[in-house]
DNA sequence: GACATTGGTGGCGAATTGTTACTAATTCGC
DNA sequence: GCGAATTAGTAACAATTCGCCACCAATGTC
């Protein structure tokens, strides 16, 4: 057996995530007539020399008016399941866009991740890996920053964790936590609207940690 | 602008980890005559309708024998960088493989991570990655438990938590966290050789855990 | 039998975490 | 105006976890 390349037709496949109303809201696009399913993930193949995370920045910057700032990678997938292009093989990217992003264009829509319609096989697969990615990862990198805008309140922060993680975390933990973090800084602007106690809003800056090499820990397996 | 499928070249590329007189190895074959580097990974293109892991298993149970038991996507790669097959796109997948697996075919060789011979440029990217996200994952999934044989002592346990995480760990502490969480069970045989008092053999049976629901941790951001 | 070597555990003080309870600043209803 | 409701933010205590030291146990070496 000797190693040999083979031509195989390729597919990014992007999911868009972004807090809509309180929930984890998914951009889908309208699919082109006769296809089997109405919707779908935005998608294309990646054009000569252009980089995975390129391809997904130009596919949804094309929807949103900005690519968002956050990518990751949530598999290559070539089992079986049916892509809307044929592709053999996808690569899911997801892509984190923050509250409050411009409206999608007219061909793309908002939908909340529990109330999906159908979906191509393969890509009903790559949004399950994006949401178990992205709730795997909040806690090992700052990604719940992507989903808020640049300046934000503390209790918007918690709703992200909270929307994130499915649970609901205690005020003064989540706050002592973030607080030794260093990883936000207070601005000198203050919530105005709503009633209750204005908040105050904060940024992400993330400040130089010393090493915080801690024991093991056995109780965080996810499979 | 319409999404269609193109056709490329695609290549799996596995990165397969071992512990190896207390290093980790990755297996690297020689290349054919006439390649740039003497030594890549194993590679090959994965058959019509056949899985990016099951490609893996295939292209490594060739050189080892047995198919590794664990593999984990390191991520989809298309930047400019070279292949040795000059595919335009690879999936790097890192494969684990406990110590004292059977030898390699004369093709195959076992190379300490810390001091690899040269490789293709893309193939060195994705021995990195592959590296970064076992060490990230191994408190996330029982992946240490993959490195060792079926059944193994406990200082064997930590020896791969140390040798994965790159620094020492407490014994005592180590053992409690294992303790509390119910991942091993021991064994009737105890260690013989070598001195020193002998050691009970532990194998890995996770019992089901309750939900140990913990605060959201924001000194784990990796990056 | 003394000693070196490796395996394994008890327990204490320090740090971390979960929780309750409080204070602060605003809007709403009357 | 003024109290209730609402949201923000903090202090402080209790329970738990963690790092670490000290010890005991069982084997080989001399």
């Amino acid at each position: 057996m000797k190693p040999a390349v083979r031509r195989t037709t390729l597919a990014v496949d992007v999911v868009v995530l972004s807090p809509r109303s309180d929930v984890l809201a998914v951009l889908l696009i309208r699919s082109p007539a006769g296809a089997r399913e109405r919707w779908s993930l935005p998608w294309d193949a990646p054009q000569t020399g252009e980089g995975l995370e390129d391809a997904a920045a130009r596919i949804t910057s094309a929807l949103l008016g900005a690519a968002p700032a956050f990518f990751e990678q949530v598999g290559a997938l070539s089992d079986g399941r049916r892509h809307p292009g044929d592709a053999d093989v996808s690569v899911g990217i997801a892509a984190l866009s923050p509250t409050g992003a411009v409206s999608p264009t007219e061909d793309a829509e908002w939908f909340p991740l529990a109330a999906l319609p159908a979906l191509a096989p393969r890509h009903r697969t790559i949004v399950d890996r994006a949401a178990a990615v992205v709730r795997q990862r909040v806690d090992q990198s700052p990604l719940a920053f992507h989903l808020l805008p640049p300046t934000f309140t503390l209790s918007d922060l918690q709703g992200v964790y909270e929307l994130l993680l499915g649970r609901h975390l205690h005020k003064a933990s989540f706050r002592r936590a973030l607080q030794a973090s260093y990883l936000v800084e207070p601005t000198d602007e203050w919530r105005s609207e709503g009633r209750g106690r204005p908040a105050q809003f904060f940024r992400y800056a993330p400040k130089k940690r010393r090493g915080a090499r801690r024991g093991v820990r056995f109780d965080l397996f996810t499979e």
